[in-house]
RNA sequence: GGGCCGUUAGCUCAUCUGGUAGAGCACGAGACUUUUAAUCUUGGGGUGCAGGGUUCGAGUCCCUGACGGCCCA
């Protein structure tokens, strides 16, 4: 027999036992008062006298986690995902039915014991059993518990072995709860309405991305999955919703990597009779609040990437999209001006050509080649060309441009916001350039959303809008450098035999 | 899609140049009334990812494939 089917084995035969003793492996319910957190939170600092003195009496449920015999002694550890709390049973102290759970106890059952809170010799804060209960038997082992679960591809296929053993990992999806909880808060206090948009659509818009593709037996129509819900929330703001915003999934039908899942959480929220410029402040605010909650989470004393520490005191660093280059790449500003000069300076530097190949692509290219990697300290970049801002409103004094931004931290995008284009005719005219780039080979250019432009023309009020990216604000916030270890169930290829 | 790396006991990992696969934890049996990675005695546990090849002999070398990781596109 094999190690494992034996273990299996052994434990099915306990549980066995505790059935023919009369005793449910699986009972339906156990009143409790407190879990060990709790019990930590509120008698961690007593002195051993007056836990003794108070003498309390406790029911608290948790998964065993360690267990020490010492003949008529036990000490057995109990967890609820976050703290353990020691139990401390002398076999003469319990009745029957428990000792007949004790010797028939395994790591990874789940058990209910009630008695009072009390010091050990060793100053341990310990719960005195004078009973116990099992709440549900394991009949698989957990992994082992001092190194925890390590094999990456075990910790995403079976994430409740990794929420099970590793402490960090949890605290990872306690902080990602704490940013969206954070950015609700921040929203609603400033008069946002949080609404719910389409996922299924029939003209996927908002975003350069290829879509996921499904159909509707009923209607017989094809249908896409959303790559954005940018369209439907301006449609809002015609609506007359001046404030509103979405935390919600985005589908993208492109490559895995560490940055990337084909489903992903963003924020969308645009807010009326503001432009791009009041919206940096804004976010900057959003994200330094957000920012002093990961740290108080995770108790840390400061965010940091890759053990190096991000400062991120306000304000931050504004710099226009040529600034940056002619910075971080050492080009001329005039070199930046016109297509065949940029074009020049990416074939001096050996770069690739970006297709699509009109001004706005190659500056783009030139940036994304030379300059992200060096952005570290939170930067907002703005004022990207014209040609690959299709929804954004263009600079007063020079139309090739936007007023649009994105915020990099750590290198990473975290964020891209503009000022929302409100010009009915201006719009139809950005969609058919984007569909006349499809034609010519672009697979990312806009599709034509001619319901988008008839709600145009009833006006949308000035607005500025964003999109925020929460698994990656997550890994930024909690030091993961996959966007894998901020998602709880990553999308994998099927196991064999699946 | 390309390059590199990984896959050995339930878990975490060893096994130099090819010569009968080991440890710690976990598991079974026993001892122990203040332990906390408890300790002590003792025992069991392997399709070395899969398939093919080279060889007297392959976990180890070669090829193909699966899954995963990192980097690049």
């Amino acid at each position: 027999m094999s190690e494992l089917d034996e273990q299996i084995q052994n434990r099915r035969e306990k549980r066995q036992r505790l059935v023919e003793a009369g005793i449910s492996p699986y009972p339906h319910r156990f009143d409790w008062d407190l879990e060990p957190t709790g019990v930590r939170q509120q008698y961690g600092e007593k002195a051993a006298e007056e836990l003794e003195a108070a003498g309390i009496k406790l029911r608290v449920p948790g998964r065993v986690i360690s267990v020490r015999r010492q003949g008529k002694l036990i000490f057995a550890d109990i967890h609820d995902g976050k703290e353990k709390l020691q139990l401390f049973i002398r076999l003469a102290d319990v009745p029957e039915a428990a000792r007949t759970v004790l010797d028939n106890l395994d790591l990874g059952d789940i058990v209910g014991a009630s008695g009072t809170p009390m010091r050990t010799r060793a100053g341990e804060l310990s719960l005195k059993v004078d009973d116990l209960q099992l709440l549900s038997k394991a009949v698989r082992p957990l992994p082992e518990k001092w190194h925890g679960l390590a094999d990456i591809e075990t910790r995403y296929r079976q994430r409740y072995l990794d929420l099970a053993t590793n402490e960090e990992s949890r605290r990872v999806f306690e902080v990602r709860a704490g940013v969206v909880k954070g950015i609700r808060e921040f929203l609603d206090a400033r008069g946002f309405l949080e609404v719910e948009t389409p996922m299924m659509q029939v003209i996927p818009g908002g975003a350069t991305a290829r879509p996921f593709k499904t159909h509707h037996n009923a209607l017989d129509i094809d249908l896409y999955l959303r790559i954005a819900p940018e369209l439907y929330l301006k449609r809002l703001l015609v609506g007359g919703i001046p404030r509103v915003y979405e935390i919600n999934r985005n589908f993208r039908n492109e490559g895995i990597s560490t940055r990337h899942n084909p489903e992903f959480t963003m924020l969308e929220f645009y807010w009326a009779y503001a432009d791009y410029r009041q919206m940096m402040d804004l976010t900057e605010e959003l994200i330094s609040g957000l920012a002093e909650r990961a740290r108080a989470l995770l108790e840390k004393y400061q965010i940091t990437w890759e053990g190096r520490p991000i400062d991120l005191t306000r304000p931050w660093q504004r710099l226009t999209l040529r600034e940056a280059i002619t910075h971080y790449a050492g080009i001329p500003a005039e070199r930046l001006e016109t297509k065949e000069s940029v074009r020049a300076v990416l074939e001096e530097k050996g770069l690739e050509i970006p297709p699509g190949g009109t001004y706005g692509h190659l500056l783009m290219g030139l940036f994304e080649d030379t300059v992200e990697e060096h952005l570290f300290a939170p930067v907002f970049i703005t004022e990207h060309p014209t040609d690959v801002s299709p929804l954004s409103k263009q600079r007063p004094d020079d139309p090739r441009f936007t007023e649009r931004f994105e915020l990099y931290i750590a290198g990473m995008e975290v964020a891209n916001a503009f000022s929302e284009l409100n010009d009915p005719d201006v719009q139809a005219e950005r969609f058919r350039q984007q569909v006349a780039a499809r034609e010519a080979g672009d697979a990312e250019g806009h599709l034509y959303d001619a319901d988008y432009v008839r709600a145009l023309e009833h006006a949308m009020p000035p607005a500025a809008g964003i999109g925020i990216g929460i698994d990656r604000l997550t890994m930024l916030l909690t030091d993961q450098q996959s966007i894998r270890d901020v998602i709880l169930f990553p999308l994998m290829r099927p196991e064999a035999g699946e």
